[in-house]
DNA sequence: GTCAGTGCTGTGCACACGCCCAGCACGCAC
DNA sequence: GTGCGTGCTGGGCGTGTGCACAGCACTGAC
């Protein structure tokens, strides 16, 4: 016996159909807006009858944090794999710089705003994820020789982070002055971290840098 | 006559009941987010009929391009006022890091993903707000000897804004670890370029830092 | 052959929404 | 005192929404 007293029938999760309405669900999202999501045009969509939304989810704010969830999952999924594969700053950046990930962030952090609900399964998975990736830096960093004070890992983080977002919500408004230039800058500014890293693999005695070895 | 065949009748925009109202719609699109801002609640929350929304604003769209308007008006005038008093880096990033300004920008810009009128009205401030910012940018940076080569002005900027963007958007969501650490860091790598304005404005002379113009 | 489980749908309810219209009350101009 | 402009409202229309419920068709277990 189900410990709920609601005895509505919920279809399987594992069904196809199921994961349509979803995609559905996610395009809508993100080509319109969160206001766009709602059962009848999901389904529509989906090329379904919208009682089929309700068939597999008990509520909307339920289809809302599987399509959060799975989202996320699949996000952190391909992070980790990337980062096993290459963990340098350089890959971080570029996985930061995704401009999918950040307008997928912001539209949820938005729709968050008035869905309770979802705010903290969003919370949660923000913390796990900023938490993993934070490590990650880190250990470029300490590959880099960049010392912890220089830069903290968190800010080195944020700062990537933010730079992606702005760039990706300014693209969606078609505001894109000095994008380039920044992002070359980036480019250049870890390119130039990633040299000290390779010298000090290349020489046992670090290079042009032991000015400062007290920082370190 | 009108140019459009359009009779009804709208009311004055210096009303104060008509203020009231976006007061209202101000307060509801920060507290429950954009979907919130309907002309029912709207009216509810300034103790309002819900028709009173409809002879103030033609339509919802041109009271949504209304209240951003407003705030961003206030907003570039709030900022022109402060940078004419103090151009330094630190009071830009103070400006720039202010949570509301960057809370307000998140809503919208999701809101124009589904309201095209507003889009443009946001693209054009974005590119107004922008440009102003990164000529006081500039200036600053100018006085403080750094060269645009160093750190081009509008990486500068877009890096204040875009962290203060991921600190606002994270604070929502109650996710604020290494925030202080962030802001900490920040605040001192200004104060050390301000250090250097400080520097030559004593002295004539450029001070010990004319030996290495190219690193970072 | 029966029967339970499963995917799906027709019908419908209660509610909120944007917007319109006709008209009331009031104050000022003439 | 009449007329007019202005602030405001009762009533209502058409649409979209989340969600419930009863019931259909099909399939595999027994």
């Amino acid at each position: 016996m189900a410990s709920v007293p609601s005895s509505r029938r919920i279809g399987s999760p594992d069904s196809e159909t199921r994961t349509q309405l979803l995609d559905a669900a996610e395009r809508l999202m993100r080509e319109e807006g969160y206001a766009a999501v709602t059962s009848r045009r999901i389904a529509s969509k989906a090329g379904r009858k919208h009682q089929l939304v309700h068939y597999y989810f008990r509520t909307m704010d339920d289809l809302f944090i599987e399509l959060f969830r799975r989202r996320a999952e699949e996000n952190i999924g391909r992070f980790e794999r990337a980062i096993a594969q290459d963990g340098s700053l350089g890959n971080l950046w570029r996985l930061n710089a995704d401009p999918r990930g950040a307008a997928f962030t912001l539209e949820f952090v938005a729709l968050a705003n008035h869905r309770k609900a979802l705010r903290a399964e969003i919370a949660r998975y923000a913390e796990h994820f900023r938490s993993s990736q934070v490590e990650a830096v880190r250990r470029a960093l300490v590959d880099s020789g960049v010392d912890e004070d220089e830069l903290p890992a968190i800010v080195a983080l944020l700062m990537m982070t933010g730079l992606a977002q702005v760039l990706a919500l300014e693209d969606t408004l078609g505001v894109t002055a000095g994008h380039d230039t920044t992002v070359e800058f980036v480019g250049r500014a870890i390119a130039q971290l990633e040299a000290r890293s390779a010298d000090r693999r290349e020489s046992g005695t670090p290079s042009t840098r032991d000015d400062a070895p007290r920082e370190g």
